[in-house]
RNA sequence: GCGCGAUUAGCUCAGUUGGUUAGAGCGCACGCUUGACAUGCGUGAGGUCACAAGUUCGAGUCUUGUAUCGCGCACCA
């Protein structure tokens, strides 16, 4: 809706764009890594996806880092923001792939050199939306530097990085069990499996023994994986088992194969689970693939990178996939009568994070990193409290794992990606970051994990292997915000290559951010609709379902669209959401968020319409030499610079909900509620420390707001008399104890609670809010000017008259207000009834307290101070009712 | 299975080292065309603080147990 003269109100969908670019222009975002001697304030970004857009995690984040970043940089520190993306080897190949599949070819049929300028070109051409989506959110980084994990020096870092743990004797290539993802057609890592639950059969077959042992022919075994069989090469029974412990060193023939078996003796193998009898199948299990090694059987491959049955050893299960080998064999099986039992089964299979597919455990030849030797000083930094972790209970979770931390699958079978630095040529292997001289080279085909490179994000944005001035002014960070699931993912790995190649922790501060899960618990995802997109809060989009409001009466409500919240809407919605654990997403804080920019800034306008004729009052501000003598003035100045002072300190701590409440709380409840309606009655012409006062109190409130809502406070700033250049860069005053004043925030307190109670008289005794009405005071403790704010805001006037008065309870006394014809005789009596039942009730419960000899014995002192004034105070009360 | 965390108003959440009559926002009810704001203002109703036992003069807060939910870690075919 477009401004007309009626509405005057604040657009953040205008003013936002607007204002962003005044701070672009101004180049307040651009870091100078200048030895200027001043306190440096750095963040590298945990790189978003290239392939991705922003959702409501990354806009948490997003306004999670600004608010320490604004903050930091207004207190004139040199600050540094990162930014930048990641290459996300499986994802983006993916996408591309799709793409050429999408138009009737493939990667193999391009090739892997078209491939790789296809990526490119597709990731200039879409890498750049979610950059382009932290801006639209306001966050204040340094674009200019904005940096990718395969761009030149990337590489260069990411090489050097290789080469050195591959000469340190840390990165080694060998045959070993892994991961295998047959959707990506790629190892990949421990933290990329999710366990998911499924129902299966525990299928129990008989193998029959080369020579009967007894009375017994064959044993039986159980697994849920018969299609494995055809790489047994063993079964085991546990060596305390008597009833099978006697069959060790005997031999069963394998079903279908022939193959002979030995019964081997492993404490592995439960008695109680199962049939007590274990096959053996190294290649395709991660257990037996080490008890295998310690019987020194060799593994048998059954299973191919395509998830489909090889190895030659059945020729009727060939080239099934093991889904479909799974049931032709337990078909065939049942056939031969060689099945002894089948039943149901839950457990946890693994699943790809990436592809979506089950995992097959397959032995392969891979590049590995050996974790050990890195883990320990990791986790020495954390002990010892170099680096630190917040909520702290996170840091027990990072040490955990690197307590027990295992190799590293480097290697993925990808084109897309840093290719890895080895080159081989008959039995010769060479590692350089540069080819080998002479002809005949092969270079490895696989490319790293994508979380290699990020390993290195803090040190290699800042320039290194380079000694650059940003290296040296910028390293080490100061704070890495992030979810908690890549705490093992990227952020130990993050320490371990700090610590070894950039010579320090690469941040002093860890902050874990809570997940935001849609309204119904369950996690924000586009596939089951519980997903949001941030900019369609922001500048308004379809609603899902699960976020519709709830209708009176439970009734569904169509969820219509979001209204354009703002992005300082969304940003103060996302921070109040926030907390140690995992939060719901709220709607209404969001809409919390819009009405205290829409308030903030009718706020400014009111105080600029006091201040335009009085510009050199409103730009004297107030100092601890300069304090103003009125009661509100004295109270407005102490409790801004305590909000000050706590939010400041509430974004330090990484406490966001609470600073963004605490802003919220203040600027209606005290700055708008109080201070603007106590205000109103003077006259800036007559009265210079109203201008003084006002323009000073809005300006500490903008710039205390900036942080968490940065649009509004930077536009209001703007119009706001004696606000010079611009906010985000306007310098935070040091703290001043003078300006703080316990006395005047007491007794406007108490000039608070007395309208406030004459307030409700009103309402109860239904008496209308209009009409002023005479008074005569008759309480202690209330001087001439704070009885003239009551008076006014409390729509009351002294009187000396003594006619007919109805008593209203305040602090020191009472009021005897004459309310005459206004005053409903049926609902006052009833108003005092029922204040009377509070009352005496609330005196019992306390004389009773007092009452007990334990209770006065053992309490302290002061306690049984306040329950005495608590007592005197009510009887006081009941006496005027 | 082991560990961590949660459970407070209809909804989403605060609640400091145990100490008045447990708070906020939204929603709800009533009132108000008060000069920045009706996307506003004022007032109010609404809570056995999951359950049980214990410690204490006193427990939402501390201890133990139970239930429900969530999250990690480990998993036996």
């Amino acid at each position: 809706m477009p401004d007309s003269p009626e509405t005057t109100r604040y657009e953040p969908s205008r003013a936002e764009p607007e204002v962003f670019a005044r701070w672009e222009d101004a180049g307040v975002f651009r870091s100078d890594p200048a030895d200027d001697g001043r306190e440096t304030f750095s963040i590298a970004i945990p790189p978003p996806n290239v392939t991705g857009a922003l959702h409501m995690g990354h806009a948490l984040n997003g306004s999670i880092q600004d608010a320490l970043i604004r903050l930091n940089r207004m207190r004139g520190k040199n600050v540094r923001w990162t930014v930048g993306t990641d290459h996300a080897g499986i994802a983006t190949q993916t996408k591309v792939e799709q793409a050429l599949v999408a138009e009737g070819t493939s990667r193999e049929e391009v090739g892997r050199e078209a491939f790789l300028e296809r990526t490119q070109a597709w990731r200039q051409q879409y890498g750049g939306t979610i950059i382009g989506q932290f801006r639209r959110l306001g966050c204040s980084a340094d674009y200019a530097h904005e940096r990718f994990t395969m761009d030149d020096g990337y590489v260069e870092a990411v090489l050097k990085v290789f080469v050195a743990l591959y000469e340190q004797g840390l990165i080694y290539r060998d045959t070993y069990l892994v991961n295998w993802d047959p959707g990506s057609r790629s190892a990949i890592s421990d933290l990329e499996v999710e366990d998911r639950e499924e129902t299966d059969t525990l299928v129990e077959i008989a193998y029959p023994l080369k020579e009967a042992v007894g009375d017994l022919t064959e044993v039986v075994v159980a697994t849920v994986r018969p299609e494995t069989m055809l790489g047994d090469v063993a079964v085991a029974v546990n060596p305390q088992d008597d009833r099978f412990k006697h069959l060790i060193g005997s031999t069963v023939v394998l079903p279908f194969v022939g193959r002979e078996l030995p019964i081997i003796g492993d404490d592995y193998v439960k008695t109680d689970f199962g049939t007590g009898c274990l096959k053996i199948t190294p290649a395709h299990d991660p257990n037996d693939f080490e008890l295998g090694n310690r019987h020194g059987l060799e593994p048998l491959n059954v299973i191919g990178e395509d998830g489909r049955i090889t190895g030659g050893y059945a020729p009727q299960f060939e080239g099934l996939t093991a889904a479909e080998a799974r049931t032709a064999i337990v078909d065939a099986l049942r056939e031969q009568g060689a099945i002894r039992g089948e039943e149901p089964y839950v457990h946890t299979v693994p699943f790809s994070q990436r592809s979506g597919e089950r995992i097959e455990p397959l032995i392969s030849l891979q590049w590995f990193m050996r974790m050990d030797e890195l883990a320990k000083p990791a986790a020495d930094v954390v002990r010892d409290g170099r680096v630190r972790i917040h909520p702290e209970s996170q840091s027990r979770r990072y040490l955990a794992w690197l307590d027990e931390i295992r190799p590293w699958v480097l290697s993925r079978q990808l084109w897309w990606g840093h290719q890895i630095p080895v080159w081989y040529r008959a039995d010769e292997v060479y590692c350089g970051t540069t080819a080998p001289e002479g002809d005949g080279w092969e270079r490895d085909p696989d490319v790293l994990d994508t979380w290699f490179s990020s390993a290195l994000w803090p040190f290699a944005t800042l320039g290194w292997p380079e000694e650059t001035p940003e290296l040296e002014a910028f390293y080490p960070t100061s704070v890495l915000s992030t979810a908690r699931d890549i705490l093992f993912l990227w952020v130990a790995r993050m320490v371990m290559t700090g610590l070894r190649f950039a010579g320090d922790v690469p941040f002093t501060d860890v902050y874990c951010h809570s997940v935001i899960q849609a309204p119904d618990g369950r996690r924000m995802s586009k596939s089951l609709g519980t997903g949001i997109d941030p900019l369609d809060l922001i500048d308004g989009g379809p609603r899902p379902a699960v976020f519709a409001k709830k209708g009176k009466k439970g009734k569904l409500e169509d969820p219509g669209d979001f209204p354009a919240y703002g992005a300082d809407a969304v940003r103060f919605g996302l921070l109040a959401m926030s907390s140690t654990q995992d939060v719901r997403f709220s709607e209404e804080k969001i809409a919390q968020g819009k009405q205290l920019t829409t308030k903030l800034s009718n706020a400014v306008r009111f105080a600029v319409g006091r201040l335009e004729e009085h510009l050199e009052g409103a730009a004297a501000g107030v100092t601890g030499e300069t304090l103003p003598t009125r009661l509100e003035d004295r109270w407005i100045v102490s409790r801004t610079e305590r909000i000050a002072r706590e939010t400041a300190q509430r974004i330090d701590e990484f406490d966001f909900s609470k600073a963004a409440l605490g802003l919220y709380d203040f600027v209606y409840g005290e700055l708008c509620d109080w201070y603007l309606e106590l205000v109103k009655g003077r006259d800036a012409a007559t009265d210079p420390d109203l201008a003084r006062v006002l323009g000073w109190a809005l300006r500490r409130t903008l710039q205390i707001a900036h942080p968490v809502i940065p649009f509004v406070t930077e536009e209001s700033w703007s119009t706001l008399p004696g606000a010079e250049g611009l906010l985000a860069v306007s310098p935070l005053p040091a703290t001043d104890d003078a300006l703080l004043s316990s006395d005047a925030e007491e007794r406007l307190g108490r000039v608070i609670d007395v309208i406030t109670t004459v307030r409700s008289w009103r309402n109860g005794a239904n008496v209308p809010p209009g009409p002023v009405l005479p008074v005569r005071v008759e309480a202690e403790g209330y001087d001439d000017e704070a009885l003239a704010l009551i008076a006014r805001l409390a729509r009351l006037e002294s009187s000396t008259d003594a006619g007919d008065a109805v008593p209203v309870a305040i602090p020191g006394g009472q009021l005897a207000i004459l309310a005459g014809e206004h005053v409903d005789p049926e609902a006052e009596r009833a108003r005092v009834e029922k204040r009377r039942a509070e009352v005496e009730q609330a005196i019992a419960s306390t004389e009773g307290r007092l009452s007990n000899e334990k209770f006065v014995s053992r309490a302290p002192a002061e306690v049984i101070a306040a329950e005495r004034a608590k007592v005197d105070a009510l009887r006081e009360e009941l006496r005027t009712l």
